[in-house]
RNA sequence: GCCCAGAUAGCUCAGUUGGUAGAGCAGUGGACUGAAAAUCCACGUGUCACUGGUUCGAUUCCGGUUCUGGGCA
């Protein structure tokens, strides 16, 4: 028998931490974060934290879990996120996984397989290299060589992706698109629920900037000073999160803090943005409009969650 | 009140020696399967302020009007 799921998506500022939290509440429910920077400690105010005030009692996982300068990806996630659902069934509780990170949610829900290799930074660093003295021209044309059929989906520029389809196959000596075509359309493992939660585009955008706005009253440039205080470099993943790449040139001195807010509002706005791309080309999900009233979101969601028989009506 | 300079894309502005216009920023759509809050791709029609005139033809030249800066009183 498929273990239960229930899963919240949505772009950022949507409501997504008081939605799950009421939901939680009501069910019986556990939340395991699908949030690539929300793990880290002592980022708190830029990636919107769930305070412990906020959860109200709900237990949450993948929350304060690494150090910033510690590695974190979806392999990573999706191991830590797998046996935290099998210790909350156990328990007889309902998971709930609850993020922005579309592609962690696409990880767990479809149970993607990563083969795991071993991390060859240096191939990387050659691959870089090679980008960077002979153009992303030249380091695409070794991808054609060795997979013509991912290099025909992806743009030369990207030089990201065409380095770790020339890993993948380095490493593995198989094609990363004979990979991926095996991964596409696989069944979920779960009886999972799954919500993605929206409201209308101008609206969204003015609780962004009022939401960056508050968090440099609460005192994000504190935070990113203490940060690089603590010796995290910008170079980190940790540190290219939003919030805290817009920051740092602005704790250096090298802008006013009035640019730092105006970049950071873009870039958060462009997030959202490309979170609902995503939501809405990768994941198949009962979407909730945000738009309208606390209780009847509720309502209906409860009522999904009956007809899957996800939850029985019981805590 | 007078003089000068502006008025062109959501914003800042360029431009058309008269043949209905284009950059940056913002915005929109999309890709993504071990960095994903990352990385990458595509997309530019707007009464050229309004109104008369000259002209085959005006956003462009001339007159007037309105508004916005600045200056003089």
């Amino acid at each position: 028998m498929k273990r239960p799921l229930i899963v919240i998506g949505g772009p950022t500022a949507c409501g997504k931490t008081g939605f799950s939290i009421e939901l939680a509440k009501r069910i019986g429910g556990e939340v395991i974060s699908a949030d690539s920077m929300q793990v880290y400690r002592y980022m708190d105010i830029g990636t919107a934290k769930v305070t412990p005030e906020e959860m109200q009692g709900v237990p949450h996982y993948l929350i304060d879990e690494l150090e910033p300068d510690e590695e974190y990806n979806v392999m990573i996630f999706q191991q830590k996120a797998k046996a935290y659902i099998e210790e909350i069934c156990g328990r007889g509780k309902i998971p709930i996984l609850v993020g922005g990170t579309g592609f962690y949610i696409n990880a767990l829900l479809y149970d993607n397989d990563f083969t795991e290799t071993e991390n060859d930074t240096a191939f990387r660093e050659e691959c870089y290299a090679l980008a960077r003295e002979k153009g992303p021209e030249a380091l695409y044309e070794k991808l054609k060589q060795t997979d013509p059929e991912y290099s025909a989906e992806i743009h030369a520029n990207n030089v990201k992706r065409v380095t770790r389809a020339l890993e993948y196959h380095y490493l593995t000596g198989e094609k990363l698109s004979a990979h991926n075509a095996a991964q596409k359309r696989k069944e979920s493992p779960y009886n999972a629920a799954v919500f993605i939660l929206t409201m209308e585009r101008e609206r969204l955008y003015r609780r962004i900037e009022e939401r960056v706005d508050s968090m440099i009253r609460q005192g994000l440039a504190e935070e990113v000073r203490g940060l690089l205080e603590r010796g995290y470099q910008p170079e980190m993943v940790s540190m290219q999160g939003i919030g805290y790449k817009e920051l740092v040139p602005y704790c250096k001195g090298e802008c006013t803090l009035e640019e730092a807010v105006v970049q950071l509002k873009t870039n958060t706005r462009r997030f959202a943005k490309r979170q609902l791309t995503w939501f809405r080309r990768q994941i198949d999900g009962l979407w909730l409009d945000m738009d309208r009233e606390n209780s009847s979101v509720m309502e209906q969601a409860l009522r999904y969650l009956t007809e899957l028989g996800v939850w029985k009506g019981e805590k």
